[in-house]
DNA sequence: TCATCATTTCATCGATTCATCAAGTGACGC
DNA sequence: GCGTCACTTGATGAATCGATGAAATGATGA
């Protein structure tokens, strides 16, 4: 590594930093809502509560394929929970916490639009 | 399209969801949130304050290079700020909200690795 | 102006991601 | 059982990502 920099740096107090597990854990939520047509479907399921998958499937105009990876990946993440009934697989919002994740993300995404102010 | 589904569906009224737009904007940021070593990043520039770039690149023992094309990725979806300082440049968290959204990925992130309760 | 330090940009390349199609599984009704 | 509907999985390929080293830029001070 060629690192960096001989200057003096202002000696902060290193400030206290979440554990590398919990910040790799964070980011692989992140990067799983970080996709329009996922976190479309996280805002749908927050919003309207559980979906099956051929209806999130109309509703977002695309194959039932492909719909059904990307709620793979959202559960893989642990973002949203499955329950089986009958023939249909209904998928729901994992926690409340999760939504609020959502509603933010969206908020401050929605506030700069405006830039105004 | 090969589509989807005969049966009739619930028929929910059809929940308001935000403007494809900000839902654009909003997968857009939390991408750029949804990188282990981005996150890191944000997380001591939300807890220490502003830092220069190479002080980063120490920090985070990384190529100054590399953590200037994270910076530049994180400054492209607007969530931290420039100032040059001489010979310095200086990064910050673009706004409040940013670090919240910070605070919370990562506080939901930690929460659940207890999963006890 | 020249040299040097801090930072950025560029080009490269291996790794990941995403949608699609085809084939597989699982539940139901006949 | 057999067919069918709802869904999942696996394989493929195009597109994008992420780290790196080398070359450029920008500010400073001699």
């Amino acid at each position: 590594m060629t690192t960096a920099c001989d200057h003096e740096h202002p000696t902060r107090p290193p400030a206290p930093l979440a554990e590398p597990e919990v910040v790799a854990r964070g980011a692989s939520i992140l990067r799983a809502m970080g996709d329009p047509e996922r976190l479309r479907l996280l805002e749908r399921l927050a919003v309207g509560g559980e979906h099956c998958v051929s209806e999130l499937a109309v509703l977002s105009d695309a194959e039932m394929s492909t719909v059904s990876q990307r709620l793979r990946q959202l559960r893989a993440a642990r973002l949203v929970s499955r329950r089986r009934d009958g023939k249909h697989v209904y998928y729901a919002i994992a926690d409340e916490h999760v939504a609020d994740l959502v509603r933010s993300a969206l908020e401050h995404a929605a506030e700069e639009r405006g830039e105004a102010r």
